[in-house]
DNA sequence: TCCAAAACAGTTTTT
DNA sequence: CTGTTTTGGA
């Protein structure tokens, strides 16, 4: 007799969900139905009784995917979301600090940096420490950091070898002890702090570990080093960990998401069950054929297979164009006549491989008339005036913030000059101490007075704040540090005053949901940036980016530009690691059409204000030609043979010097490589991706190209 | 302090 | 080509 919460799952799902308390790995193909088998897993462990709520720890990547899994259970039994352990790993992280701030190293109030944060903090440092920012980037010393810290570095922990490694070293280290004097903790610094409390705290681990009996983690295939051995040391030898994920789906490695961790995580916990859901609910046949066959060419894969009982359905229509412009054109008026045909707006998509690409697309939309709609983009607490206004929230709780402090010591412009702000600096430098306490001691020297009534309003607000609630607090701070009369001044800040009382209604529903508290509001909105932009819901194509359509389904998918360079892309065509993710990507984009899937490309497309040629991505070429359909004028399936004159360059060598997209060449000094791009004939470029150099443009006058 | 011109970069991105 | 950031001058 099967359990009422599994009857409705396949013998593998059910399996999945009613596994005994051990340690399993549940590979879950696209669209195999693994968000139901994660919220019926722990539906099925509390209402059998095995586990309490509080003892349940639940990690997922994004807010989204929290909030869909907390939805999903609510719906199945009544539950007290404050007693769940479910959210982001950042999130949790969080939590936990929050609760032991003190075990931990840090202010009660310590402050989240978002990336953006963090950068500019970089930034002081280097200017602080007078370094030379062209050959130590910023940005570089922010993936550096970063990249450490996810694998559990800190910056005595990192090798040096000669004075650049070791310059970079001491960066890191001013970078941690100004995140220390500040009280502020950046997004890996969340994971490393927490992950270092449990390990040094034995007996806070020893709680955590008999608390959690059941740890069940979303697309596992994302974790990083970091968050795994976080997931170690509250797994321990007693609980069992339930992780879930996709090798096949994993597109984040660029960002230190460890596929391994799948492999090493079967042997290092003696994983016993291995389960795979390997059916389809989404996809009809053709379509999961194509993803199957494309992602077989990937190695090293765990191993799956998809299927469906649906019927294999229509062929994947490909659509060859000679430009972008074109290739625009064509998906415009193939979407309109879906919508004539009454398919919805919404649920149709048009995936690209980079932002850059939506540019022509939107354009097409935009003069047909064609509601769209696009993903990606600034979020709510990214905007200025927000950004601005949470400044000031951060110098209540906590005044040695230094970045919220140089966002707002002048906005609105107060008569603070970049002179005043930098003898502030200077001052709390020497004396090791916050800028604020080195405001408030009198180091402005000419400024002093306008850096007086500043410190003063602070302080007033901080006084005001004490007993309001935080919809008032928030509309206080608005009044009093002049930034609600700026934008109102401002004929172009209509919308930022919107936004700025939107922030208020944003204070209102956190109280209600959670607590009336500055510092986890604070929290809240450095960990979840909130939607990227209105309209969410409106009734419009839906145009983003492959990575951002994981987890999403459409009925008609337009997936364009499956050219060389591009998809896969330029950046990643030396690598062979890096040319699986992309096909894992195309793996991705494959599998979000339900039933109709487009393909096209252009033969040549703008980019970077040149004109570019390219051939057909070898991902399309791994789809077998049977399932393909080609809309326009027989084209043949390799290659382009169509009647543009541009196809001639691709197919045939130029008379002048006898050079050809796609010619294997080999250069003197840098060896074997394939044309990829020529301009200006014998006097002009040619474009070469070297096997060893990488992508390089040559002189072809200069470059003794040998034909191979 | 502010604005305009020049310089620059340009896969993918959540927290 | 185009959006962003830096720089320099008024």
């Amino acid at each position: 007799m099967p359990h009422p919460l599994t009857a409705n799952l396949n013998p593998e799902q059910a399996a999945a969900v009613e596994l005994p308390p051990e340690h399993a790995l549940i590979l879950a193909g696209a669209g195999s139905g693994k968000t139901s088998v994660l919220t019926t897993r722990i539906a099925w462990l509390l209402s059998t009784g095995q586990c309490s709520p509080a003892g349940l720890l639940s990690v997922t990547f994004t807010n989204k995917a929290a909030k869909e899994m907390l939805l999903r259970i609510t719906s199945m039994m009544p539950l007290n979301p404050r007693g769940l352990w479910m959210g982001t790993f950042h999130g949790l992280c969080n939590r936990m600090l929050r609760l032991h701030w003190r075990d931990a190293g840090l202010p009660e109030a310590f402050a989240i940096l978002d990336s953006a944060e963090q950068l500019s903090l970089i930034k002081r440092i280097l200017k602080a420490l007078n370094i030379d920012d062209e050959k130590y980037p910023a940005k570089v010393l922010q993936h550096y950091i970063n990249a450490h810290k996810e694998n559990g570095r800190r910056a005595g922990d990192v090798d040096t070898w000669d004075d650049y490694s070791r310059m970079l070293r001491l960066i890191y280290e001013e970078y941690e002890k100004q995140c220390q004097r500040e009280g502020v903790a950046d997004f890996s610094e969340l994971l490393l702090r927490c992950y270092e409390l449990l390990s040094k705290n034995e007996s806070l681990r020893a709680h955590y570990q008999s608390r959690f009996r059941h740890i069940l983690v979303d697309e596992f295939q994302d974790t990083n080093k970091l968050q795994y051995a976080w997931l170690k040391l509250l797994a321990g030898k007693e609980n069992a960990l339930f992780a879930v994920g996709d090798d096949d789906q994993s597109i984040y490695a660029f960002r230190g998401a460890n596929v391994g961790n799948m492999h090493d995580f079967q042997t290092e916990f003696s994983v016993k069950h291995v389960i795979r859901l390997e059916q389809n609910y989404r996809s009809q046949g053709n379509i999961l054929d194509a993803a199957n066959a494309v992602i077989a060419n990937n190695r090293n894969r765990l191993g799956k297979e998809l299927w469906t009982s649906e019927p294999a359905g229509e062929p994947i229509r490909v659509f060859e164009a000679a430009t972008d412009f074109e290739e625009a054109a064509f998906i415009v008026e193939e979407a309109q006549s879906l919508i004539r045909d009454g398919n919805r707006a919404n649920d149709i998509a048009i995936l690209y491989r980079a932002n850059a690409q939506s540019r022509v697309i939107e354009h097409a939309l935009f003069t047909a008339g064609v509601p769209y709609r696009v993903y990606g983009g600034l979020r709510f607490f990214e905007r200025q005036e927000i950004k601005h206004a949470l400044a000031y929230l951060r110098l209540i709780a906590n005044p040695g913030d230094d970045n919220a402090l140089l966002r707002v010591m002048n906005f609105p412009t107060r008569g603070i000059g970049a002179r005043t702000i930098e003898s502030i600096q200077e001052s709390a430098r020497n004396a090791g101490t916050s800028l604020w306490q080195a405001a408030c001691s009198g180091a402005a020297g000419r400024g002093a007075a306008a850096v007086k009534k500043f410190a003063e309003m602070i302080e007033g607000m901080r006084q005001q704040a004490t007993g309001l609630a935080m919809p008032e607090l928030v509309d206080m701070m608005l009044d009093l540090s002049g930034l609600r009369a700026h934008y109102k001044a401002d004929k172009e800040g209509e919308e930022r005053l919107a936004n700025l009382g939107e922030l208020i209604n944003a204070a209102t529903n956190f109280v209600q949901e959670d607590e009336n508290n500055l510092i986890a509001f604070l929290s809240h909105a450095s960990l979840e940036a909130g939607d990227h932009q209105a309209g969410a819901h409106e009734e419009a194509l839906q145009l983003m980016t492959v990575h951002a359509s994981k987890g999403l389904e459409f009925h008609a998918v337009f997936l364009c530009g499956l050219e060389e360079g591009l998809f896969p892309h330029d950046n990643s065509m030396n690598d062979a690691n890096a040319v699986e993710e992309e096909r894992r990507l195309m793996y991705v984009a494959i599998t979000r059409a339900r039933r109709r899937l487009y393909i096209t490309l252009a033969q040549s497309r703008m980019l970077h204000g040149q004109t570019r040629y390219a051939v057909a991505s070898r991902f399309m070429q791994e789809i077998p030609q049977q399932l393909l359909k080609f809309l326009n004028r027989g084209y043949a399936p390799q290659g382009y043979s169509g009647p543009a004159t541009l196809a001639s360059k691709i197919k045939s060598p130029t008379p002048e010097h006898g050079l050809a997209i796609g010619m294997n060449v080999e250069h003197p000094k840098f060896g074997r490589g394939v044309v990829t791009d020529y301009e200006g004939g014998a006097s002009g470029n040619v474009q070469v991706n070297f096997a060893d150099a990488g992508s390089k443009w040559l002189a072809v006058a200069y470059a003794k190209l040998k034909a191979l």
